[in-house]
DNA sequence: GAGCACTGC
């Protein structure tokens, strides 16, 4: 997988005033330029090119006052291949093995040592050791690199490492960041110096439309027709919103460049998006095609891509981009407690992040699909950063972890909506979570503990207590990777039927326990996986994924149980463990034919991808996506009457909206007080 | 009878 390659700096790179000294302060100069590598005490084997960790390294002592040991350096990144692959490139340039005094820490592997000095690692990974090391005392400096990119955890790192510095005077901190508001980080970090390197990216000409343009998708791919008859040889990449559209638009590009007959080049179109094969992602590497025939006209390959390829993937030979100014991006609002994806205008960042695309190797040209009017006046100078657009249940239960107990008073650099976090309290405390003090509890720090939402910390902790802890980790592990289920365009009758194989008419989370069993009875096989329309690369995952919740299930001692299988109470169990978690997602079918949310009484559908038959009066639903309508997906049948037996506080008739499923739940609850009397009476 | 922006622990 190509990543970006990190920009080389050298000293001579360095224009800004005399802060640039004061940043990182040099102890006796860089030594750059000796022959003997310090590190290995060997001499170098090639030239070495110098970037900003590596300047770091030479500039601090990082022996501990009773030289015992050494402390690190830590290089956040916000992707997992970013870390590795950049952690690689280093250790090699210092000529060092990886693992040894350059290293990497990614969920899953850590490949670092006692003798590790500078070590790469995921900024949630980071946030992960500051869990167990709240001084993260282990670091001489850190260094936070995409900053930019404002991911969750990037966010939360600013707040921690501001109250750290408070405590840590020995600590030293490095933001970096391609982003335009290089004062707002500095004034957010006490007036810390600023340092600019200047990029080395060719120049790269911008042009708008002089009239709005409606349809998009339309005007893209009529843009790229046009670049590929009239403009010189070079590469294409077009920004899309979703794997639907970019395929539709492969094919409409594909007909229309056929259509022009031996007017124009052979064109190799591609599309490009996350949950593409890795085989398939790989294409978009290969070289653009040769002309029919020789001295014919120049072949040309046309990339048609998501987001993907602003930030993850870098493409070399791109000299034409055409931006048509939207992605898809995530949405929550917190009344409803809905996350979703709602393709939206992009900001003037990504803008000017997607247009860099194009001057990577030469001079390259992007074509924006708007007005320049538009450009200044609509477009926000800023994507949203993830903390204000996301549900903070996990992120408050983590801060909480982090002995952060004041989140009113933290110091975030964006703080979220007041009434997102008191929505994610709210969760925390009727899980049980925090208290009503909104002190963190036992069960709450051991939920703390699982890389999972709380609701499944939650019923995967409780879970030994309904003898199903097995099954309820297979179901998590199931959940918590990309949708297994392959259905390609053109053999959707035969995956539809691969998948009713599986099915299990109580319920999707049934039905991933069925998909997982079989995977493993099946020896784990990639030729089983294919003939069966799963995808292997899923479950290869959900499986690395249970490994790692069984560790933290050992830590805590909770047991691994299963109920016997032929028992009547096998999915009888495994349900109540799931409700245990899931109590606030549940929806109650009304007379009317619809569902609704229990308690937030909003109309939703049952995701047409559910295996369950007939529709259940009561069902719990992972997750609600608002896409063309309201859908619960991965929902699960269950009883109403363990509501009230399994959350009591929730289900709490005296404080419930009015509505269909409390007159049910009143009548329920009535009846069983009955049968309670009556076995009374007969004692 | 619809989807899967992108990440991370």
């Amino acid at each position: 997988m190509g990543t970006e390659r990190k920009r080389k700096v050298s000293l001579v790179d360095v224009v800004d005033d005399d802060s640039t000294a004061k940043m990182v302060k040099t102890n006796g100069g860089l030594t750059v330029n000796n022959f003997i590598n310090r590190w290995n005490r060997k001499p170098y084997s090639q030239r070495i090119t110098t970037q900003i960790p590596q300047f770091v390294l030479e500039a601090v002592d990082l022996e501990t006052r009773d030289k015992h040991r050494k402390m690190m350096v830590a290089c956040t990144q916000p992707r997992r291949v970013a870390a590795l692959s950049v952690s690689r490139r280093v250790a090699e340039e210092m000529d060092v093995s990886i693992g040894e005094e350059v290293g990497y820490s990614i969920r899953f592997e850590d490949c670092s040592s006692s003798r590790t000095v500078l070590k790469y690692l995921t900024d949630g990974m980071l946030l992960r050791e500051a869990m167990t090391d709240p001084l993260l005392e282990r670091y001489k400096v850190i260094i936070l690199d995409e900053a930019h990119e404002r991911t969750l955890a990037t966010d939360l790192l600013f707040g921690l490492l501001k109250e750290i510095l408070r405590n840590r005077t020995d600590l030293k901190l490095v933001v970096m960041s391609a982003t335009l508001e290089a004062e707002k980080f500095k004034s957010y970090f006490f007036g810390a110096p600023l340092m600019k390197v200047p990029g080395r990216l060719h120049p790269v000409e911008i042009r708008y439309e002089k009239e709005p343009q409606r349809e998009y998708l339309e005007a893209a791919i009529t843009k790229v027709v046009e670049i590929h008859t009239k403009e010189p040889a070079g590469d294409i990449l077009v920004f899309l919103t979703g794997e639907e559209e970019i395929e539709d638009a492969c094919r409409k590009i594909s007909n229309k460049v056929a259509n022009l007959g031996e007017k124009v080049g052979p064109v190799k179109v591609l599309s490009l998006y996350s949950t593409l094969p890795p085989a398939m992602q790989q294409k978009i590497f290969e070289p653009a095609p040769p002309p029919v025939k020789e001295g014919g006209l120049p072949g040309r390959k046309i990339v048609v891509s998501t987001n993907i390829a602003e930030t993850s993937l870098t493409i070399d030979g791109i000299v034409y981009v055409i931006d048509p100014g939207f992605a898809k991006q995530k949405v929550y609002n917190p009344r409803t407690r809905v996350e979703s994806l709602l393709v939206s205008p992009i900001s003037k960042a990504s803008a000017h992040q997607r247009s860099g695309r194009a001057g990577r190797t030469q001079p390259g040209k992007c074509y924006r699909l708007y007005t320049e009017i538009s450009f200044s006046n609509d477009l926000q100078p800023q994507t949203y950063p993830e903390i204000l657009r996301s549900n903070l249940a996990n992120t408050v239960l983590t801060l909480k972890k982090l002995g952060i107990d004041d989140l009113v008073h933290f110091d975030f650099m964006d703080p979220p909506a007041p009434e997102t976090l008191m929505r994610a309290l709210e969760v925390l405390n009727y899980l049980g979570a925090i208290d009503d003090e909104g002190n963190l509890t036992k069960l709450g720090e051991i939920m703390s503990e699982f890389p999972l939402d709380p609701q499944m910390s939650k019923m995967l902790i409780v879970s030994p207590e309904f003898n199903c802890s097995n099954e309820i980790l297979s179901i998590s592990a199931m959940v918590a990777v990309p949708n297994c289920f392959i259905r390609p365009r053109d053999a959707q009758e035969a995956a539809d039927e691969a998948k009713a194989r599986f099915a299990h008419i109580d319920g999707d989370h049934l039905t991933l326990l069925n998909v997982y069993h079989a995977y493993k009875q099946n020896n784990e096989d990639p030729s089983w996986c294919y003939e069966n329309f799963v995808n292997h690369r899923a479950l290869k995952s959900a499986d690395n994924v249970r490994q790692q919740l069984v560790r933290i299930m050992a830590r805590f001692n909770l047991k691994l149980c299963s109920t016997y299988f032929n028992s009547r109470d096998y999915y009888v169990n495994i349900k109540k463990a799931m409700l245990a978690g899931y109590f606030m997602q549940v929806a109650h079918l009304e007379r009317t034919g619809h569902y609704l949310t229990v308690k937030d009484n909003q109309m939703v559908q049952l995701h047409p991808s559910n295996c369950l038959d007939p529709k259940p009066e009561w069902v719990i639903y992972n997750e609600y996506v608002f896409t063309s309508d309201n859908f619960i997906r991965t929902v699960t049948d269950i009883r109403g009457d363990w509501l009230v037996d399994i959350a009591p506080n929730y289900y709490d008739l005296s404080n419930f909206p009015r509505c269909e499923a409390k007159q049910v739940l009143d009548r329920l609850y009535k009846k069983r007080e009955k049968e309670k009397d009556e076995a009374r009476n007969r004692k």
